[in-house]
Order: structure tokens, then sequence, then C-alpha cells
RNA sequence: GGCCCGUUCGUCUAUCGGUUAGGACGCCAGGUUUUCAACCUGGAAAGACGAGUUCGAUUCUCGUACGGGCUACCA
């Protein structure tokens, strides 16, 4: 029987969780959750100077946006410093592992002169097989004894198996000078004691699985499943930088793309099930699987994600997303809405949301019904008041007076008066819209009736036919 | 420099030796219409290049080109 799934997202607290770590993150959770395993979340804080608890905090804001919950508490690796020292001793006791007196100056020149001559820049310790020698009372940095014959095979659900060559492992740093642990180390011991099963990450790390490795066979652990998965590239097929805009989570959600769309998105972005491209979380979870992973790297496309999210907004339902404008609103620094607006966002929702991509585009077309008279006209739509039209809503206005407030009965009615007048109801739209919602761009005018109810459209028009 | 990975329409992708190489986004044209959208119909658009294996390669192998990664007492 398969152990229980166990995957983790592991990120270091440099800046904020960009799009790649997010789908990092985001495949990771699908894995797990859609198989009834854990998602654990650590955060790689061993490098003190350039971790920030700002970052760490940005990271839990995004993936909270995103929706991914993680089990446990946030594991810092930072904490487990002595258990990774423990190991790197262990390792030492049992011959695994050495003392290296080398200095940082010293490798740096042989590296220097191995570049310069052509030759492999892998440095090989003097200190490796000198364990009965004298040790100098200096500075030392604990060193893995790594295998220097023979291959390592990774074994990667997305790469296939990768053979690298063990003359290409060096002699690892485990434990530093001043006696704290190295990233490598501490990756493999942490996942280890989490009981990690499979460690699906970036495939920048491929290379360190196999170095990796060597530390789990010396320590006679069990290597986890691999699935090394490609980066996402910006627009420009370039490695995505800061450079390319608004890149960090949260900016996404400032942007206004609800976190299900972005969800979706991201999934599908290197991940396939047939030709499957909108779906619902729920299908996600059931269908993800490693073996649907692409092994070459994705751009990623504003395009496709707005049709995604609009789909997506489409679907949702008018109370969800009355919360998602709020939280939207609050993520953009905009202005909150009163209480009365966000009723009368969710009631005017239904006519609005199968023609938003976004979030704010779903503010901007209930424009009509958050603003309260009297309704300020732009510039468009001064200009179908002339005084004809006025004149028109006004004759227009009594008829609305007793009418039944129902979508039939206003077409109707509206539909004959446009005959009296001689004219198609095309040429009364205009007006209306002005009337209405200030705007020569609006949702339907029969909707937006509907929406704003007899007494406040009736008062509209009478503002305005003046 | 050494080692590793990748390469199907502009973009995301399907294809698990035999297809008119399919879908989606975007784009173009037309339709519908109450503005903007949405929606409907149609269209243009791809196997990096070169060898080899095979009756037959997008698919398997090798090489080249291009892109990316790793090569720290960073993560």
């Amino acid at each position: 029987m398969p152990d229980a799934v166990v995957t983790r997202f592991a990120p270091s607290p440099t800046g904020f969780l960009h799009i790649g770590g997010a789908r990092t993150a985001l495949f990771n959770w699908l894995y797990a959750r859609g198989r009834g395993g854990k998602f654990l979340l650590r955060i790689e804080d061993t490098d003190r100077n350039r971790s920030t608890p700002e970052a760490t905090a940005a990271i839990l804001e995004g993936m909270a946006w995103l929706g991914m919950d993680h089990d446990g508490d946030v594991i810092s690796q930072f904490d487990g410093a002595d258990r990774h020292a423990e190991v790197a001793h262990h390792l030492l006791a049992e011959g695994k592992a050495y003392k290296c007196f080398s200095t940082q100056e010293e490798i740096a020149e042989f590296r220097d002169a191995a570049r310069a001559e052509g030759r492999s820049t892998l440095f090989r310790s003097p200190w490796r097989d000198t364990e009965s020698s004298t040790p100098p009372d200096a500075p030392y940095v604990i060193r893995i004894k790594a295998p220097q014959d023979g291959e390592t095979i990774i074994r990667d659900q997305v790469q296939g198996d990768v053979t690298i060559s063990n003359s290409q492992l060096d002699d690892m740093v485990l434990l530093r000078s001043d006696g704290t642990p190295v990233y490598m180390l501490a990756v493999v011991v942490d996942d280890h004691d989490m009981g990690v099963t499979h460690v699906i990450r970036g495939d920048d790390h491929l290379n360190n699985a196999a170095r990796q490795m060597t530390i789990y066979q010396a320590m006679g652990w069990n290597i986890p499943i691999w699935a090394h998965i490609p980066l996402i590239h910006g627009p420009d097929g370039k490695k995505l930088s800061k450079r390319h805009g608004a890149l960090g989570a949260q900016e996404y959600q400032a942007m206004g793309y609800p976190a299900s769309g972005m969800r979706n998105y991201l999934t599908r972005l290197g991940w396939s099930h047939g030709n499957d491209e909108f779906f619902t979380d729920e299908q996600a979870l059931d269908w993800f699987g490693l073996d649907g992973i692409g092994k070459s790297p994705a751009r990623f496309d504003l395009k496709k994600l707005e049709n995604l999210c609009g789909q997506h907004i489409a679907i949702t339902d008018d109370a969800a997303l009355r919360h998602e404008i709020v939280n939207y609103l609050a993520a953009a620094n905009l202005p909150a809405l009163s209480s009365d607006q966000e009723e009368a966002i969710e009631r005017a929702m239904y006519c609005l949301k199968e023609r938003a991509k976004t979030l704010p585009e779903l503010v901007e077309k209930a424009h009509f019904a958050l603003i309260s008279r009297p309704v300020r006209q732009d510039e468009k739509s001064t200009k179908s008041l002339d005084d004809v039209s006025r004149r028109i809503l006004s004759e227009l206005t009594p008829q609305l007076q007793n009418v039944k407030w129902s979508r039939d009965e206003l077409e109707e009615v509206l539909g004959a008066f446009a005959q009296a007048q001689d004219t198609k109801f095309g040429k009364l739209a205009g007006p209306l819209r002005a009337a209405l919602a200030g705007r020569a761009v609006t949702p339907s005018v029969y909707d937006m009736m509907l929406v704003l109810g007899r007494d406040e459209t009736l008062a509209r028009l009478a503002d305005t036919a003046g």
C-alpha cells in the first residue's frame, strides 16, 4: 500500500511570491489535496542576510489569496539549524564527511586557475582522506564525501531518468566554518524529517537533486519522488524577472484577477488534461497528476489569463462576487463600497458577470448602480441629450408610472413608445442610457431599469428630462 | 569552460510510428444586436535544422543551432 502523499512548498523569503513560485506551490497543493495527502509550507530562511519577515508575510498573503491552505505550522528552516548540524556531525563521526581546512581564498584561486586553463572547476579538497594527519588549529567546514565513481540516476517524474556521472559531483559543504548548516543539507534533512514523499520544485534544482541524493544515501534515508517542473518565462520568452512588470501574486490580485481564474490559468500553464482549458477547482483536484506536466518552459500570457478569469466570473455566484470585489478593492487600495453600494452591485451582478473579464471591469460596468442622483453626465452621454431627446424623455416618463416592472412589460411599453414617436428603440437607448447612467456605454437599458427599480428610474428620467 | 534540461500555429497545448497534425487564447472576416461586451459562423496560422533507424517519422537515435539551468562556506 502506498504511503500517504506529503508535498511541500519551500520558498526563500527574499521577495514576494512571484508567479513561478505560485505555480510551483499550486502543483504541490493540487497533488497533495487531490490525493488526500498533506501539503506543508517551509520557509527557507537559512540565509539570514537575505531573508526578511516582510517577504514571508507577502508569501503567506499570496498563498492565502490563491486559496492554498497548508497543513500544520509554517516551518522555519532556520529553526532546525541544530538538527541539521547534528546530521552533519553524525556523518562526520561515521566517516562519511570530513573536516576541510581549505580557505575560501585558496578555493577561489584554484577555480580561477582551473577555468583559465579550461579544466573542470570542481574542487577536490586535499583534506578528504587525511584523517590521520594532525588537524591544524584553524576554522574548517564539514564536507560530505561524495561518490567519485559510477553514476547517479535521478528518476524524475517529469524529466524522466537523468543520469549524472559521479565524477561531476563535488564534496559539497554541509556546515559552514561558523558551524551553520548550508541549504543543501537543510533541505534534505527537513524533507526527510517532515516525511515529504514527493518533491515538486522548479527544474533549476534538477542538478542539485543528484548532489542531495548523496546525503540521502549517506544517511540511509529513502529518496523522495522527484518532479522537477520547468520554469515559467515572461511574454518575451526570457526568464521571468521584475523587469516584466507586476509579477507578484499580490499585484495580480490588485489588478483584479479572480483567484479561481488565476488557479485555472496557472494549473493549465505547463500541465494538460487532454484539451481541457477551463475547469473548476474540483476538476483540477480530480485530474491533476505528475504525468500531465510538460517538459518545456511556458510563457505567461495575460490574454489567456483574462479569458479564463472571465469564464470564472460568469459562473461564480453573485454573493461570492460581491465579496471578491470587496477584497479586490482593499487589495488595490481603492475606496471601499458602502453597504448600499455593495447590495446594489450584488443585485446588478446578474447582468454584469457574463460580460466582465476582471473584477475592475465588473465595478466599471456596475457604475449605474453605484452612483446616486443627480446623475452626472460624461462627455459622450451629453451628446445624446439634445432638446429633442429631453422632450422625448419627459413624454416617456409618465407612461412608465403604472406599468408592471418586469422585463417583458418594459420591452413592450418602450417598443410601443418608440413606434408612436415614429422611431426605433435604438434611438431611445442613447438618451435613456444618459439619463440612467450618465454614460454612453452601459449594460442593457432594461436591465438597468430593473436593477434601479421604478422609483429610482423615474426620478433619474425626471431629473434629465428637466 | 564542464555537466544537465528543453524546442509542435504569435501564445498555452493534444498526439503515446500511419491523423487532411486536433483544441484553446489572440488575430482577421462575416452574422446577431440597444451602446460596449458577450455570443454564433468561417478563416489565416505549427512539428528549429541536418542525418540515421523504419515500409512509414512530429513521435525513436545521433549531431547542429537556439533557449534555459547548475557549476558558492546563496537558496
